[in-house]
DNA sequence: CGTGAATTTGACTGACATCAACTCAGGTGG
DNA sequence: CCACCTGAGTTGATGTCAGTCAAATTCACG
């Protein structure tokens, strides 16, 4: 399997499965090469070290706990090292309303720094590891070195049009697509990282999917079901093999057409 | 009327409506007051004087054409001064997925930083009129003032809740609740501009907010005249008056009671 | 193995969409 | 000035997609 960097989906779930001694990856976050910080910028060696140096500590989130809560102050960006999240706002009633899943080398974090207040809770889907940036220093950084200052400005900016896709799917699309889209995202992020595109597992719930998607998750779970039955994907429980990409991305596309 | 400039309702839409002589105004964006840039920050006069001069020219945009398109290459960000926008993105199929309203004193476009190409197309639902920001001159005085930086971070930050919002509303909230929580948005934001929070003109047409909310045409009809029955507002056309903020606020809060 | 949680499946329901007819305001031209 | 037209908006009848409720099944874990 030809991914860029010879990772398997085997060594990677070995690292980020519960249980797994994180210990035996480096502590620090050498030039931080696993977060898309600084990775596709072209830092001389001497910001390298000076991005490194305000990196703050390194920090597990064992699956199911709590990085940051909603109404938390905010100090720190977090960028994930290893593993997964989900981020989510409440609504009126107390229930969650998903807003994201953050896989490693995404930033998350950033929707606190209008208020000063985080404005979602982040909560670790498996056993993960974070990289905290202090949001201030990281500010003065960002006056000397205008390429990291630009590319700071980038991934809000990509948060921001994260969000519009999302504003799409719920707005426009039926659940068929939905869910469709929902996959071919997760298989593009992952293609991205190096893994294989095809064959994943979900991180999250069928639950969690449903609430992210505005969906119910006995809906989830008949498209699930649906899906295998067509064709498209093979399904065990959260290992997801996709047989038909190239259907499912046209699935994405119609907007009242596919049953 | 106690709004902050003593702005009545009419004369800011006497400013506005097509035909009105925009001349009148000031041609400058004397010290940027009109839009959220500068204005909660401090700036000393010397900081306020440089982030004039790289503000481009005002350009007047009329009701129903477009200030920047999905795919266009991204040059500047733009403070509307006058008028509101919608802004919105293209399903595979070709149709609007309108993913906010705009007015006077917000800013557009940072969704575009991301990849210098606009993700979406803004077109002025009034006759408008907009500062234009060029990107590259804002990046080099942000280096500068650390206020702005600041700030201009903050700005960003608060699209990113406000999309979030948007993903609760479509993701959680039944439609009688996402058109209530339409209502109170707009209503507290023309309050903090100084204008009444209960008198004012919707800009959009009903297919607009349908769209927006996730509903047809027909629901946002019905969810008036039953708004209407029910002694909370009251409506003539496209302008609306809040009767009962108190409870049209409450009816945004439970999640499935309300019918 | 056994127990509770997560998931799947089926039957039914309901909220909102769709389709269609109608109203009304604003503009146009005779 | 008024008849006509057009497009936006309203209202009603009906359909459908996904939600709800309930039961069966599988899975995770002690």
């Amino acid at each position: 399997m030809p991914y860029t960097n010879g990772m398997t989906q085997e060594s990677f779930n070995s690292l980020v499965t519960p249980g797994t001694p994180l210990e035996t990856l480096k502590t620090k976050c050498a030039t931080c090469s696993m977060h898309q910080l600084c990775l596709p910028m072209g830092l001389d060696n001497n910001d390298m070290d000076r991005l490194d140096q305000i990196i703050g500590r390194r920090r597990k989130v064992t699956r199911g706990s709590t990085l940051f809560r909603i109404g938390d102050s905010f100090q720190n960006l977090y960028a994930i090292r290893l593993g997964h999240f989900k981020t989510y706002q409440l609504n009126r009633e107390g229930g969650e309303q998903i807003t994201g899943f953050q896989m490693a080398g995404e930033l998350i974090g950033m929707d606190a720094i209008s208020t000063d207040l985080h404005h979602c809770t982040a909560v670790a889907l498996e056993d993960s590891e974070v990289c905290e940036i202090p949001f201030d220093s990281l500010q003065q950084l960002l006056v000397d070195i205008p390429a990291l200052l630009r590319h700071f400005h980038r991934m809000m900016s990509q948060e921001i049009t994260r969000e519009q896709s999302v504003m799409l799917l719920l707005g426009n699309m039926q659940a068929t697509q939905r869910f469709a889209a929902f996959l071919v995202n997760l298989s593009s992020r992952y293609e991205a990282r190096g893994y294989s595109p095809h064959t994943f597992q979900l991180r999250m719930s069928r639950e969690e999917i449903g609430n992210y998607l505005g969906l119910t998750i006995e809906s989830i779970s008949r498209l699930l079901s649906k899906f295998k039955k067509e064709g498209l994907l093979r399904v065990n429980n959260r290992e997801v093999e996709l047989l038909d990409p190239i259907r499912l991305k046209a699935i994405t596309a119609g907007t009242h057409s596919y049953t």
